[in-house]
DNA sequence: ACGTTACTTTCGAAAGC
DNA sequence: GCTTTAAAAAGTAACGT
């Protein structure tokens, strides 16, 4: 049987730059800028390459969304660093970040019986009529997963690689271990 | 003398009022759907449960009564969608589906799994077709279920489908349109279960 | 009856209302 | 609680053609 896949899709982060930012004459230099502060009080700016956004507030502090890897996380910081700089900010290059959420998508490589492990799982919920996937809170790794019947899952929640990659090992035994866990028939099938 | 009095009305008046807002809403919502006394009273025990615990701090008294409502139609075995409930609410459905996990989660309360086949009776009473009708659907959800066709899919949609194809089988046709709008679902949902059922189940639809 | 776009769910941080 | 950002899963919905 094979073992569980997963990719991580995006990686949520905060930034603290250490010093105070003047969104407003930021808003201006920055073409790229969203700056709404009535609706919400950070600047949003988008990069490119990566592509990540990033929300920057009047504290100095920052979140940036959408990378999918750390390496990825630390070019953005650097370049959004430099972006600031070059226009009449003053911070420091090397930031510390902190990662707050990773999302990462797996399979399972095997059809979920859903309904069963509704009952099985007790942190579990399970409602068609809301949502195709179950909803799953996991104690440790202290995470989210989302699964579908096809095998396909979300997890969400982590704040390392290594919590994704337990989570969806772990489940994966978890479901095997009620019985919820099917090969993929047409598959098998097919190989032979 | 009276102070005392008025403060013990008012305490006792804290958690009535409430109480009573409550049942007036569901009596309300309930009278509207159709929806049997023995419901509302469980209705009622859950939002009691609620209120005890503290939920309703700071949510809306409509909302959460809608989400009990749910529960309890679950509970019972008549289930009422979230759409159905939230038509007569000022709750949205978003919101009412909201304080439906809270509830769900909060007070440990287990339901029992979404079934398609609770969705079928008022479906064909409303389509006014007949019990053949009825068992063949029945018949079709159960075949779907062993064969793993249900998991994730809207129970609503499921029975309308099984209901659209017993309907063709039988010769009391209905078209999606009108199934559709009998189980609050969209034709084009219709039109995916009922394709997906008939061609898994390999049910050979005659030709008009 | 297509296709496209958009919404449902999960998570976390930021600052302010 | 709400506002904003990103991303996946599978289902349903609402557009347009």
């Amino acid at each position: 049987m094979p073992n569980p896949t997963y990719r991580i899709e995006n990686i949520v982060a905060t930034v603290n730059l250490g010093v105070d930012l003047d969104l407003d004459k930021l808003a201006e230099r920055l073409p790229a800028a969203e700056y709404n502060p009535e609706q919400f009080p950070g600047l949003i700016l988008r990069l490119q390459r990566p592509k990540i956004s990033a929300l920057i507030f009047r504290t100095g502090k920052m979140v940036c969304t959408g990378a999918k890897s750390e390496n990825e996380l630390k070019r953005a910081v650097k370049e959004l660093v430099r972006l600031l700089n070059e226009h009449g900010a003053d911070v420091p290059i090397t930031p510390e970040i902190q990662v707050q959420n990773i999302v990462a998508s797996g399979n399972l490589h095997a059809e979920v019986d859903i309904e069963k492990s509704a009952l099985m799982l007790e942190n579990s919920m399970y409602e068609p009529e809301q949502f195709p996937g179950l909803i799953y809170r996991m104690d440790d790794p202290k995470v989210v997963l989302l699964i579908f019947s096809s095998g396909k899952i979300v997890c969400t929640g982590a704040k390392k690689e290594m919590q994704v990659k337990d989570a969806v090992f772990k489940i994966h035994d978890v479901l095997k271990d009620i019985g919820a866990l099917y090969e993929e028939v047409s598959k098998e099938e097919e190989e032979f | 003398k009276y102070r005392k009095w008025q403060q013990r009305v008012r305490v006792q008046t804290s958690y009535e009022r409430n109480v009573i807002q409550a049942m007036n809403e569901l009596s309300r919502i309930s009278s509207q759907l159709g929806i049997p006394k023995a419901c509302v009273d469980e209705a009622m025990g859950v939002y009691e449960q609620v209120l005890t615990k503290g939920l309703v701090r700071g949510r809306s008294v409509e909302a959460i009564v809608a989400a009990c409502l749910h529960m309890a139609c679950r509970k019972i075995g008549m289930p009422r969608s979230l759409d159905e409930i939230s038509q007569y609410t000022r709750a949205s459905r978003k919101e009412v589906a909201r304080c439906f996990r809270l509830i769900a989660r909060e007070l440990g309360v287990r339901l029992p799994l979404s079934d398609p086949k609770l969705y079928v009776p008022r479906i064909v009473e409303q389509l006014k077709l007949s019990g053949e009708i009825l068992k063949e659907a029945l018949n079709i959800l159960e075949q779907a279920k062993k064969r793993g066709l249900t998991a994730g899919k809207d129970p609503a949609g499921l029975a309308a489908a099984a209901v659209y194809i017993a309907s063709l089988l039988r010769g009391e046709v209905r078209t999606q349109k009108e199934v559709a709008m009998a189980a609050q679902v969209t034709e084009v949902t219709v039109r995916n279960r009922y394709k997906e059922l008939a061609r898994e189940l390999n049910i050979k639809i005659p030709i008009k």
